[in-house]
DNA sequence: GACCCGACTTGTTCCTACCATG
DNA sequence: CATGGTAGGAACAAGTCGGGTC
């Protein structure tokens, strides 16, 4: 690609049109954001796109993009930009708000800590025994922390020299949202550290008033160090994904320092008898081969030299894929087999097996009358025979979306002013107006992002007048319309009984009539069937397009797609879709694309469909099939380690990586959308080396963000030869340079798909997530606990594989303040516990020379306090698990990555109701699997 | 083979109905 | 009965990945 940017110096003023992201762009480098000319050229890749930043920056001649390879060299040579890289005082500004904000935050949290770290100390001592992991925890706190601070406090030094060496918009971006965000996350982070310190702290202070919490507090380490055991013994080698955070987090004990360095010395052993100096040197010619020249090389290189063991292993894989389909699973796992018998067993036993409209070519219509009339049927679709020609359906009926109501103007009353001056807004524009007012109070409105987008849309949908007068939008005052919807929504609040009754039945009845379709003979519920209505975007991070107006979708932006011979949905009265059509290969019943970002938006089926289900299925089959040859795989990436070429290599690396941290892909983006990373487009700048770190050799410490902009910080230590080759990789690289530059998802996957047919990078991330579970399940459940805790159990295995996946969540808003509650309960708990023992000694005592009557109320009194004890244990639970839960999501995960069929096999096997797993929601949508999987399942 | 885009999954946040609690 | 807290669900943004096009 020729990236050869026309843009130079000038060329900042267009970019400027997108805000912010521009504003650092101070005319070193071009914005290619706006011009739909450079947009291609950019799109091209973020790799390029970065180059060109620092090209630009640099303000160096322009490389193009086949001299990509030698750009290194240039830079190496010319590794000073940094200095002529200031960001604007703007965005300090902005930045130092935000960072205030987030102290703030921390201040408060800080205190929170402080007090429990008081009360900590006793109980350090007492814990100390056990050497639990939470006093590792607490040391990788302390690390954790120290670095954080060191790293915020020194913002201004070494963070910031990375970040002025890189290009100006980089800059940018790192500062404000970065900063923000890392902030954020950093402080949830520190607070998810504090809290536990807190968690413990407050142990601590029951244990000084006597160990009476003993049995929750003790079974918790149990686990613990059980769980550690348990991985101690089995070296935890690159098949052990590295939980992150870990380390503090009790469940997660095994992860932790211990491990990850134990698989440190682990492979490093494995290394020891090959000297680093016998790295084969990186072929320089290879490097100096252009991506595309690469590929084909690549190829040729697969294809002979390379690894005939690999080639073996595809070959024999892709003979079991291609057999592959639903039944030939079978064939594969064994497991599975008893379980269907079981299965149907079960089946005939509970002949819940209502209706079954399957396979008789009963007519569509029939079947349906049926079903309405017997509610609760369930379609076992998952017994059926699955046809794999690559229709979805056969015949699909539906009554289209629902769009959204029509814009209601204000009442006269309600007044909008501009430069103190009242003024009547056409309708368009007060509707547009009345999004802004409604976010008032939002954060978005404090970014300059945000409002630029705004007042240029707002401006585009005035009428000319309203144009020529409204230019500052620091001159709005929206006050009163804001004032107006809130007490518009406190009204809703205040809804009468009837009044809510009446809503409810009339969203009811057109979930009935909107929310279902006809599919191949079954009604099934349909996921989105409301159109989204009009408002203004929100991206997530520092998204460029923050505040532009999403407008209103009409009949005649709406795809349909039903079947020729359905009842065709009608649109609304005096419109037309935009189009009817009929196609069977695709899941959607409606389609419009959305104007901020031009992306197609979809009306599909609900999760608890069998179109969903069947593909949710099919996912964990294939992460199961990884299971079966994930050590080959491994076997294989880290030979590539040492691979000549230097793409292999990265590959490799990049693999490793992915299979151990669980981390996303990593597609390339555009401009026009928030700067975050995967793996493959990991920038120097995310990644720091440590020959050694907190007593670790070779540690990564990866901080970048990640989707939906969620910081992703974690060290890790990792292989040597690992180490050595990222050293490699980031040679002569600047920091906004990739981290691998010879690689992107596609190569990645179509490596993958090699070595595993159906095989993609994001597999690993089920693969991990699940087989995780599975044996945080193993590990933490005890068989003769109660069911209380075995569901603590169960949430600690499932956040386990959150944090792995790094499924963060805001603290929820009175968090702290329910915490307290929680605690003060608890601590009245001990008070009465307290009493109770006194009691039960002084009653005792007179027992021992007293009269039966005596040793009776000594009973009595011993069965109280057990009861309490017991009622003790339940509040330090709930407690356990709400405050380890505060910053992670534990949603994510269960919904998207765990193979349900492990938890219901779990629940099964422990006699653990489901419900107390899966909400009814849940329960829907994993029909199949609660089916489907006995006690025995195993992933 | 680069590029673009469609289709679908994954992910967080916001809202609200519901529930426990005082 | 009011209140506050929360689980659950809606909303919708943001990923992944494959395939078509030029």
């Amino acid at each position: 690609m020729s990236v050869e940017n026309p843009a130079s110096d000038n060329d900042c003023e267009s970019g400027k049109v997108n805000g912010n992201k521009n504003e650092h762009v101070n005319g070193m480098h071009n914005g290619y954001s706006s011009s739909d000319k450079h947009k291609s050229s950019h799109k091209s890749s973020s790799k390029d796109k970065h180059r060109d930043k620092d090209r630009d920056h640099k303000g160096s001649s322009k490389h193009s993009s086949s001299s990509r390879d030698k750009d290194k060299d240039k830079h190496s040579s010319s590794k000073e930009h940094s200095s002529s890289h200031k960001s604007s005082s703007k965005d300090k500004e902005h930045n130092s708000e935000k960072r205030d904000r987030s102290d703030k935050d921390h201040s408060s949290r800080d205190k929170e800590r402080s007090d429990k770290d008081k009360h900590r100390s006793d109980k350090d001592k007492h814990r100390e025994k056990s050497k639990s992991d939470k006093d590792r925890r607490d040391e990788k706190d302390k690390n954790k922390s120290s670095s954080d601070s060191k790293k915020t406090s020194s913002s201004s030094s070494s963070r910031d020299k990375e970040h002025k060496s890189s290009s100006k918009d980089k800059d940018h971006k790192s500062k404000s949202k970065d900063e923000k965000d890392k902030d954020r996350h950093r402080s949830d982070k520190d607070k998810h550290h504090r809290d536990k310190d807190k968690h413990s702290s407050s142990k601590d202070k029951n244990s000084s008033s006597k160990n009476k919490e003993k049995s929750s507090s003790e079974r918790n380490e149990k686990i613990k160090s059980e769980s550690q055991n348990v991985i101690k013994d089995e070296p935890m080698e690159v098949d052990q994904p590295v939980l992150k955070r870990e380390q503090d987090d009790s469940d997660e004990g095994y992860a932790g320092a211990n491990t990850t360095v134990s698989s440190c010395d682990y492979s490093m052993s494995q290394f020891k008898d090959e000297p680093l100096s016998e790295l084969p040197p990186d072929d320089e010619s290879e490097e100096d081969i252009p991506l595309t020249a690469r590929k084909a090389k690549k190829r040729h290189v697969s294809d002979g030299e390379e690894d005939i063991p690999l080639l073996q292993r595809k070959k024999s894989k892709k003979k079991v894929k291609k057999e592959e389909t639903y039944e030939d699973y079978d064939d594969y796992e064994e497991d599975e087999k008893p379980k269907k018998k079981k299965k149907s067993s079960e089946k005939t036993k509970s002949v819940k097996v209502k209706s079954e409209p399957i396979d008789d070519g009963i007519s569509p219509n029939k079947r349906k009358k049926k079903q309405d009339t017997e509610t609760e049927q369930v379609w076992k679709w998952w017994e059926e025979e699955k046809t794999d020609d690559g229709t979805k359906w056969t015949f699909l009926e539906h009554k289209g979306p629902v769009f959204a109501p029509p814009y209601e103007p204000l009442p006269s009353n309600v007044k909008f002013y501009y430069d103190g001056k009242e003024l009547k807004l056409s309708e368009d524009a007060e509707e547009v107006a009345g999004f802004y007012a409604r976010m008032l109070e939002h954060d978005y409105t404090t970014k300059s992002v945000f409002n630029t987008n705004f007042l240029t849309d707002w401006r585009k949908v005035m009428t000319p007048e309203e144009a020529k007068l409204i230019k500052d939008l620091s001159k709005c005052n929206f006050k009163e319309m804001h004032a107006y919807f809130q007490s518009v929504s406190e009204k809703n609040r205040n809804r009468s009984k009837e009044e809510k009754a009446a809503l409810k039945a009339k969203n009811e009845e057109i979930q009935k009539e909107y929310g279902f379709c006809t599919i191949d003979g079954h009604k099934e519920k349909i996921g989105n069937f409301r159109i989204e209505p009009p408002g203004l975007f929100r991206g997530r991070g520092e998204h460029p397009k923050m505040g532009k107006l999403k407008r209103r979708v009409m009949p005649e932006d709406v795809l349909i797609n039903c079947s020729k011979d359905s009842k065709i949905p009608k649109p609304p009265s005096g419109h037309k879709w935009r189009e009817v059509r009929h196609d069977n290969t695709v899941t959607w019943l409606a389609s419009w694309t959305e104007n901020v970002q031009q992306q197609a938006k979809y009306v599909m089926l609900n999760p608890s469909s069998k179109l969903k289900g069947e593909k949710d299925w099919q996912k964990y089959e294939t992460a199961r099939k990884l299971h079966k040859c994930i050590d080959k795989i491994r076997e294989n990436y880290r030979a590539d380690w040492k691979a000549k070429e230097m793409q292999v290599r990265q590959r490799a690396v990049a693999l490793y990586f992915i299979d151990r941290l669980a981390l996303r892909a990593g597609n390339e983006k555009d401009d026009e959308q928030a700067d975050t990373v995967g793996c493959c487009s990991l920038r120097v700048e995310h990644i720091q080396l440590h020959k050694e770190k907190d007593g670790k050799e070779y540690v990564v410490v990866f901080d970048f963000l990640g989707k939906d902009s969620i910081r992703y910080y974690n060290e890790v230590p990792v292989e040597k030869r690992v180490f050595k080759n990222l050293e490699i990789f980031i040679e002569n690289k600047k920091d906004s340079d990739d981290l691998f530059d010879r690689l992107n998802t596609q190569t990645l996957n179509e490596h993958l798909k090699d070595l595993m047919p159906g095989l993609t990078a994001k597999v690993f991330r089920t693969y991990n997530a699940s087989i995780t579970l599975q044996k945080q399940l193993d590990e933490l459940t005890d068989g003769d606990a109660s069911v209380p805790e075995k569901i603590l159990a169960y949430n600690r295995a499932n956040r386990a594989v959150a944090i792995l996946c790094n499924h963060q969540r805001a603290v929820p808003k009175g968090h702290s303040k329910s915490m307290e509650a929680l605690k003060e309960k608890i601590q009245a708990k001990r008070d009465q516990i307290d009493e109770a023992e006194e009691d039960l000694q002084q009653a005792s005592k007179a027992a021992k020379r007293g009269s039966v009557k005596e040793k009776l109320a000594c009973d009595k009194k011993k069965k109280a306090l057990e009861r309490l004890k017991d009622q003790l244990k339940k509040l330090e639970l709930q407690e356990t698990d709400r405050d380890e839960n505060k910053t992670i999501a534990l949603g994510t995960s269960k919904l998207n990555y765990l193979d349900p069929r492990i938890s219901v096999a779990w629940c099964k096997k422990h006699g653990v109701p489901i419900e107390k797993i899966y909400n009814k929601t849940q329960r829907d949508k994993f029909r199949w699997a609660i089916d489907m999987a006995g006690p025995d399942y195993v992933f």
